[in-house]
DNA sequence: GCCGTTTTCGGCCCGACTGTTTTCAGTCG
């Protein structure tokens, strides 16, 4: 019985109490109990008594035990006769829960979506106590478009929106600060809608700034203090606006930013310092508040150092104080060693990306187009590849102090072969490869693909290790713990790549990276000037996997960089 | 159901919004 199993159980059994209009609380301790197994980092075997866990009881540990040894969950079984099927999924439909949907099993026998619609249209749910004809009204509206939107979008179908309210926020006169919270703030892979915090004394102005401006689809609540909106997008984005005053604005940004259990965590601390934590502010014993100016503040009321958003999840990241120290943030990003330019398939020339580098602030950086068997790229050829290196030196001499090298993302061939031979690889400052193609291989192709790359000397890093696309496909399927163990092996670097496309190297294997101490890279694999803002978003998603500052090969300096690159020389 | 240096009962994070209510329950984040 393995513990993704038994932390699944947990939460269904929450799930089905839930449906039965259960106490909230037991509800949720069956949910503290799975997510108490998810948190600790040992398998099953190892651990010997689970109730030594925080939440983790006598009932929930029985549970526990009961899959272990026999492999299923009479408490689940039980439940399971007891509830209809259909009524599982009518849970995810907004404002339905448990309580209600007891309620409308109960009394009226709906068990279905279909029985749910039946009797809405025959007016019998309005007659219920509790409910009336608006909620009868909602039921059928959501009902119509139940399973037709996603429940959760991919990270690079938000950042465009967030960067386009970003971009409104700032034009209106009456906001006075302003910021994304939520999931998008923790760079979590994919969000059920994004929050924004707004600072403002004049909120009617600003909600009918925002909604005469934005694409509204749909308006789900406007309040004094909150709008929720769906946008007209690709796919329809929910976003809510919260508007606060400005002394109330830190504490709204820490409430809405979460996650739900970093916040659980810290009103516990605040608790135990007789202190209430609020979106508006820290209340203290006698009775008042106390705002801050920053984030920065309000943790430190607390005797806490600032917690980045992206490690505010489980709430252990309160037991890793002393490790903050070591993440990297933007400020210490030396370079991009991962972008393509018109040489390739990129939109802007050496000389238009070279500009955009400096004005980044960077100090070195490296010019990596595609090869020749990536045709459909315009990949270079080893004589174009000569051209371009010209065009690289002229672009260093005029420009003293900052550093271009000439570096190639070269194909890793179907048959295991690389793209170009050592004699031109050894010639060059900077050697990525990749793989474009034939990702349907089995394993052991991709896996003899990589380790030729691996293998070969003038290698300096593989780009995107398992081709993902964020909520969208999984890649090539390599054996990443593999691949990492060559990685320390041979001395080479992984990308994490910062693509919001791809982010790739994910979390899970940017923790065996570290792990292992393996050399990260931080890169964008811009296309184009405007892509290179996509560092910022891979340095925080760096941050989820706790990777090292010295481990990030771009943190290095020049000198750092090139005694690296030269060590096969 | 879980927890405990206010310890075996009584609380469990907190507040906004909505719709249903004449003071609150349910849902949501």
């Amino acid at each position: 019985m393995n513990k993704k199993t038994i932390i699944r159980t947990l939460e269904k059994i929450a799930l089905y109490l839930e449906l039965r209009g259960e106490n909230p609380f037991k509800v949720s301790a069956f949910r503290k109990a799975a997510a108490a197994l998810e948190g600790d980092e040992r398998s099953l075997a190892e651990m010997d008594d689970v109730t030594k866990l925080k939440g983790i009881g006598k009932g929930t540990a029985a549970v526990i035990t009961e899959l272990v040894e026999t492999g299923v969950s009479s408490v689940l079984v039980e439940l399971e006769e007891q509830t209809p099927k259909g009524l599982i999924p009518l849970m995810k439909l907004p404002g339905l829960g448990g309580k209600k949907l007891a309620k409308l099993y109960n009394e009226l026998g709906i068990d279905s979506a279909e029985a749910l619609q039946a009797a809405c249209e025959e007016g019998k749910v309005q007659q219920l106590a509790g409910f009336g004809a608006k909620t009868e009204e909602k039921i059928l509206k959501e009902l119509a478009n139940f399973g037709t939107r996603a429940e959760r979008l991919p990270i690079w179908q938000l950042e465009p929106v967030v960067l386009e309210i970003e971009t409104l926020l700032q034009s209106i006169v009456e906001v006075e600060s302003a910021s994304v919270a939520g999931s998008f703030r923790r760079v979590k892979e994919t969000s059920k809608d994004i929050d924004f915090i707004v600072a403002t004394s004049a909120p009617q102005a600003v909600r009918e700034q925002l909604l005469a401006s934005l694409p509204v689809l749909e308006i789900v609540a406007a309040g004094d203090t909150k709008i929720s909106v769906v946008l007209d997008k690709e796919e329809p984005v929910s976003v809510d606006f919260r508007l606060v005053t400005l002394d109330a604005y830190a504490s709204a940004l820490h409430h809405f930013t979460g996650s739900k259990d970093h916040n659980v965590r810290m009103r516990q601390l605040a608790k135990s310092m007789n202190q209430k934590i609020s979106e508006y502010g820290v209340e203290q014993e006698d009775g008042s508040v106390v705002t801050f100016d920053s984030e920065e503040a309000f943790f430190a009321h607390f005797n806490l150092p600032f917690i980045p958003p992206t490690v505010r999840e489980s709430g252990n990241e309160l037991e890793r104080l002393e490790e903050l120290s070591q993440l990297a943030s933007r400020a210490d990003i030396q370079a991009d060693l991962h972008m393509h330019t018109t040489w390739s398939d990129g939109a802007h020339s050496v000389a238009e990306m070279g500009e955009a580098l400096i004005a980044q602030g960077y100090s070195y950086s490296v010019i990596t187009d595609h090869s020749q068997y990536l045709k459909v790229a315009n990949g270079l050829t080893p004589a174009r590849l000569q051209k371009q290196r010209v065009e690289i030196d002229a672009f260093n001499e005029a420009n003293g102090q900052f550093r271009l090298y000439a570096g190639t993302e070269m194909d890793i061939l179907p048959d295991g072969s690389l793209d170009f031979s050592d004699d031109v690889l050894k010639e060059l400052d900077f050697v990525i490869a990749s793989i474009h193609s034939s990702f349907s291989q089995p394993q052991e192709q991709i896996m003899a693909r990589l380790e030729a790359a691996m293998t070969n000397p003038y290698v300096h890093m593989i780009a995107h290790p398992t081709g993902r696309i964020v909520g969208e496909r999984p890649g090539y399927d390599p054996d990443v713990k593999t691949l990492i163990e060559w990685a320390k092996a041979y001395d080479k670097i992984l990308e994490l790549n910062a693509n919001p496309y791809r982010l790739d190297l994910a979390v899970e294997h940017l923790q065996y990276a570290m792990e292992l101490g393996v050399k990260i890279a931080i890169n964008t694999d811009a296309h184009a000037i405007d892509q290179l803002r996509f560092m910022d978003l891979g340095v925080r998603y760096s941050q989820k996997a706790w990777v090292k500052k010295e481990l990030i090969v771009n943190t290095w300096t020049k000198e750092q960089f090139e005694a690296y690159i030269r060590r096969n020389k």
